[in-house]
DNA sequence: TTGACATATTCCTATATGAGAATATATTGG
DNA sequence: CCAATATATTCTCATATAGGAATATGTCAA
């Protein structure tokens, strides 16, 4: 078996970069194709290709006007990557505190 | 071009759903490979070669007790992820109320 | 309808994967 | 040292990319 595909779900297809540079930009606000063109610096098809695979694990949503296909994030499609880090707050949180509490003691003996 | 590498950061090396179960195992305890192995249901050699892929971007830390290797989680690593995810927090919480504010104007109409 | 603008698709290729099988390396007890 | 246990590596293969180039499709204005 290969590596599962990028359309198969968030987690595999914001691994790739340039689709989080994407999804970051369009955080801001709604924008049409070429906005995101010359935003990013990319080739057109590139970005298309992007946002094939973004809106195929529901990350974007997409309305035609005029000509112009205007693409905005579906903030929601994100929730499930912010819930399963979130299960790992508490560890490094503990890793956090327990650094300051070494950096505290090593003060207190300096004085 | 091909896909960036699973190991060239946290976001690539988390979009193998088996790397997450199996930080999602670690998350526990500290564990032998064995014992990841048993728990997964995976082959050995699997297990060893996705600990491997984790330990390179830092998700992982080893440490050797006996004839055994004790992973866990560095908990750290998955930082990065979860500010990049918090960043849409706000998109999807207004998301949610607008989403509530329907229903509930739904609700008065039908009162 | 035609031309111009906006976006999407197809074809190509180098590359990296994950699983499975086989094997290698490391560590300990006797 | 040897055998047993624990873990890692190598090899092969099917598969899915991402980018570049070329082209196709879609939509509006005149």
């Amino acid at each position: 078996m290969a590596r599962a595909a990028t359309t198969s779900d968030a987690f595999n297809a914001v691994a790739e970069p340039r689709r989080r540079d994407i999804l970051n930009y369009l955080a801001m606000q709604e924008r049409s194709v070429t906005e995101i063109v010359d935003a990013m610096e990319m080739e057109q098809p590139s970005v298309s290709k992007h946002l094939k695979v973004l809106k195929r694990v529901g990350l974007v949503e997409v309305r035609r006007e005029g000509r112009q296909k205007l693409y905005k994030v579906n903030a929601m499609a994100i929730r499930p990557l912010h819930e399963w880090t979130s299960t790992f707050e508490r560890l490094w949180k503990h890793q956090l505190l327990r650094i300051k509490e070494r950096a505290e003691a090593n003060n207190a003996q300096k004085q």
